[in-house]
RNA sequence: GGGGGCGUAGUUCAGCUUGGUUAGAACGCCGGCCUGUCACGCCGGAGGUCGCGAGUUCGAUCCUCGUCGCUCCCGCCA
């Protein structure tokens, strides 16, 4: 069978666009079939591009050579048509389709290419896994849900810029080929030639080079920008992955936060024509972990965490009573009505859960009308019965939960059972996007393994000006002027008020046991430019493909991210990362380990 | 680094609990019939290294161990 070729013709409409209004006009079409349906006589077919669906039929009375020609055609070989828009015959209109009221009449037929047999239907009737997606992309790329995504993906990419192109920031670039830094995340490292034995790293972020520009008066910056990684994957993690980075000079927190405020407000009305809350609520660290257990609460739902650590400390139950004297916490949710949801072996199955974040035990009780069904009811007494009631705000029907142990077990399990129990439930309300600004979070925290302490956020976060006296004594108890920004319980950004004056980033990295040297080989350049008339500046970063994601509804970044690799950084299109020719490793100085 | 799940026609799955006949279904594919379908219909057909390796056994898709791949979670992700 030999193939068309276009020569001159051109298309006239997508097929996605056709109308009633359209009725006789001559028009071409491009595009893959999506499907067909032969009768020997009328043969349809259901003309595929990424802008929709037309159906197009071939009727030998019509035109006897063209329907005689696609007897042939199969899915997914692509073909033109020239033909008649014509309004389908009395009930037979398709009202599923927005061009259901038409079809295309052919008069001439090209075939542009023909196929193998794909691996997976494209039109998804039977969905195929995600490793055959993956490893042929390009033809899961093809299908219209699919598209969809990338083409929202590009137009909030296009409403960023646009949002912050009128209000003064330059897109600037920044260099992908950088200095390792080996505070935070594991760096990608890049060999090179040039300089044998030493390497560049990919940047996790633009942070310092983004500073550098405020130092030299860029005032406004931003940048779409590609950011790298190599720790280990999951739903919302990729190696490489989009952030909208942006700078602020002469500017502290409030105005950054208004500045993204003003950014997904646009882009909620501009690409979903939704009016998010406005102004979106702030809420502290310390009273998020208390009442939500984790720093980026889903608010879309309440079973709070209610703290009867109080109560718990003159009660007869040893585990409850030594968890408090042992300077722990004792926190409960309340799971309304739902006694009869939870049978032995689920409140089993949650008590696993629980101890995977270190939990030693999940303590329930079950509110009945007349006592508690519990194994633990025996301990308290009927005041201490009632006042846990009162706490909870517990009634006849609902189910406590409650650990006892350190603070961060607690509010860890807790946190963590509260949205594994809503899930379960469907206490989450779909299609609400909740936002969230989480404030002043801790500056720096202890890390036992290294026995000093860490930057939550970065080194170069200040602390709050009333806390500065703290970081002698207590740097732990000193909070920074960071937020971050939350939707729907998932971290979307974060950023900070920076550090612009050189006497106070030395005390932060006194605080972090980084000394001169150290701080000097790894960001000297940096501090050595805040020397140099650096203005107070402040900035923010959001990650885009998991804003991308819960605007399009998808549960994973890999759907919004064109090729994505998989939870062992491989791309199963390329088969990237692959072995190299002993010359390329001999060029760089380097030498594989035997195993 | 640790834990859970999955791996059987091109695809999605069943079969495995209790090892034993020709490993099935749906969709897709190939051939035939069909003038109003849109998940077209009807008739017929082809298509299998049961992920890979080892072990147990007279006999393994099934049991055991290992290994590889995918996936979810913990650690990790300033």
């Amino acid at each position: 069978m030999v193939i068309d070729t276009l020569e001159n013709w051109k298309r006239t409409h997508d097929c996605g666009s056709l109308r009633i209004e359209d009725e006789r006009k001559e028009v071409l079409l491009m595009g893959w079939v999506n499907s067909r349906r032969d009768f020997g006589n009328l043969i349809f077919i259901d003309l595929r591009d990424r802008d929709g669906i037309t159906q197009i039929v071939f009727d030998p009375q019509a035109e006897k050579q063209s329907h005689e020609k696609a007897h042939v055609l199969r899915n997914e070989w692509v073909i033109a048509v020239k033909g008649v828009v014509t309004k389908r015959l009395e009930g037979q209109e398709n009202e599923n389709m927005p061009t259901g009221a038409i079809e295309i009449v052919v008069k001439e037929l090209k075939i542009l290419n023909k196929t193998e047999v794909p691996p997976f239907q494209v039109d998804g009737a039977v969905d195929a896994s995600e490793t055959l997606r993956l490893k042929y992309r390009y033809l899961e790329l093809r299908r219209p849900k699919i598209f969809r995504n990338f083409k929202r993906r590009h137009m909030m990419a296009a409403c960023i810029r646009e949002y912050l192109n009128t209000r003064g920031f330059l897109e600037v670039e920044t260099p992908i080929l950088t200095k390792s830094t080996p505070e935070g995340a594991r760096d990608y490292l890049v060999p090179s030639r040039v300089s044998e034995g030493m390497f560049y790293a990919l940047p996790q972020s633009p942070q310092l080079f983004k500073q550098l520009l405020m130092v030299a008066g860029f005032e406004k910056y931003y940048q779409i920008v590609r950011c790298f990684r190599d720790e280990d994957l999951r739903a919302d993690r990729q190696p490489e992955f989009t952030q909208v980075d942006l700078e602020m000079s002469f500017a502290n927190e409030d105005d950054v936060m208004n500045v993204f405020e003003g950014m997904v407000k646009k882009l909620f009305k501009d690409i979903l024509d939704r009016d998010i809350v406005d102004p979106i609520p702030h809420m502290e660290y310390s009273e998020a972990m208390e009442r939500f257990g984790t720093d980026r609460p889903d608010t879309r739902f309440g079973m709070e965490l209610k703290d009867i650590s109080g109560i718990a400390a003159g009660c007869g139950f040893k585990v409850f009573k030594g968890a408090v004297e042992n300077g722990g916490v004792v926190k409960a949710i309340n799971v309304k009505g739902a006694v009869s949801d939870f049978s032995r072996k689920i409140l089993d199955e949650l008590s696993a859960y629980v101890a995977g974040f270190g939990a030693k035990g999940l303590a329930w009780i079950k509110v009945n009308d007349d006592a508690w069904q519990s194994p633990i009811a025996k301990f308290f007494t009927d005041e201490e019965k009632t006042s846990i009631e009162e706490t909870l705000d517990a009634g006849t029907g609902d189910l406590l939960l409650i650990v006892a142990d350190k603070p961060s077990v607690v509010y860890q399990s807790l946190g963590a059972l509260r949205l594994n129990i809503a899930g379960r439930l469907n206490l989450i309300p779909e299609d609400r996007f909740d936002f969230l600004w989480v404030t002043k979070f801790p500056l720096v925290e202890y890390d036992e393994d290294e026995g000093r302490y860490q930057a939550i956020h970065h080194p170069f976060t200040a602390p709050l000006n009333e806390e500065v006296f703290l970081l002698d004594e207590n740097p732990d108890k000193a909070r920074s002027r960071s937020y971050d920004l939350v939707l729907n319980g998932v971290e979307v950004g974060g950023g900070s008020v920076r550090i612009h004056d050189m006497a106070m980033q030395e005390k932060i990295f006194n605080v972090l046991g980084i000394s001169k040297e150290e701080a000097d080989s790894k960001f000297g350049f940096l501090l050595e430019a805040l020397r140099y008339g650096a203005p107070p500046h402040a900035g923010m970063a959001i990650g885009f493909d998991r804003l991308v994601a819960i605007m399009s509804g998808v549960d994973s970044i890999r759907e919004v991210i064109a090729f994505p690799k998989t939870s062992s950084a491989s791309c199963l299109l390329t088969n990237a990362p692959s072995m190299v020719d002993d010359d390329q490793l001999k060029e760089l100085g380097l030498a594989i380990k035997e195993k």
